[in-house]
DNA sequence: TTTAAATAGTACTAAAATGGTCCTCTTTAT
DNA sequence: ATAAAGAGGACCATTTTAGTACTATTTAAA
């Protein structure tokens, strides 16, 4: 349920790694080689980030990415707002479409208030506490659900 | 960022109706008519929702749909779980995926907590919450960040 | 007992999103 | 000058999603 896409999850890795480096100017292919990720990918994911101004960049020889702020003040909503857009939880967005059925419909509030929610939820995990918790790979239960979130298929 | 699947919010739409037509048995014909969706793709979802149990069945002339429970105890989870599956919110699960780089990773553990933080959201809004707040495509804006969800084209 | 109104189940297709790669241009340290 | 980077797109293959269609089954009612 409400999956985020890959690339976002790698994102979220090539983040780590650059924060793991603290202050050090890291190139694209060294990203790529420390998280094993391919580098077109990973250059791709870069580009993005500096775009949004979550990664600064330095271009020319010797250039490379940096964390544009603390890694404390990046939150994993900074992340997928920039890996994917603002687009919200549902598809009718603001401007480019118009529900025929808006008077029949009592559901749009709702998912308003889930978006919030969820924004709330999103927005107060950093990249700091990514960094944290280094423990491998634990499958546990939330509520009797399995959450299965634990490891991606990078490459 | 993080959407749903426009079927999961016909879904929704779908489910509002049966909670509003209260106890009574009403068809998928019905449903269809009077929220302006296609016949198949409402009898689609409603086979659905049966089978995942949200919603009971009676077959044969002068059949229909019910839902199962009380719209008070049908969470926005149950929806989205009944129509997208139980899938999290990386794409590596349990199962059938074993990253290469677990122990490089440092990231899975916080986007299980986020998973969790999102399903308590989603555990917490109910189906009788959707049917309050029958407002009119409310727009408004969160910690400066403008909210879109307010209305799917539907069909 | 026949008929018609419904759901159940599943298969199929078209369209859209996603993931990944590649190419050309610009910048800059050496 | 040269080579090592990043910037910015274009591009295509694969997967997902949305929507439709078809057949079988069930059951109320004529
Ligand atoms: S993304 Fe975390 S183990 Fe692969
Ligand atoms: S889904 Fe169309 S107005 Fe809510």
């Amino acid at each position: 349920m409400l999956r985020i896409s890959k690339l976002t999850d790698y994102g979220t890795v090539v983040l780590a790694h650059l924060a793991a480096s603290r202050s050090e100017r890291v190139s694209a292919n060294e990203v790529a080689a420390a998280t094993g990720l391919g580098l077109p990918t990973v250059s791709k994911l870069l580009k993005t980030l500096a775009r949004s101004g979550l990664v600064a960049s330095t271009r020319g020889a010797q250039g490379g990415y940096q964390l544009a702020r603390d890694a404390a003040s990046i939150s994993a909503a900074d992340v997928i707002d920039a890996l994917e857009g603002p687009v919200s939880i549902t598809e009718c967005s603001a401007h480019d479409s118009h529900c025929g059925l808006e008077a029949t419909c009592s559901v749009g509030n709702a998912w308003q208030r889930i978006n919030v929610a969820i924004r709330r939820a999103l927005t107060e995990i950093t990249l700091a506490d990514l960094l944290r918790n280094h423990l491998p790979t634990p499958r546990f239960e939330f509520a009797g659900t399995p959450i299965n979130v634990e490891s991606a298929k990078h490459k």
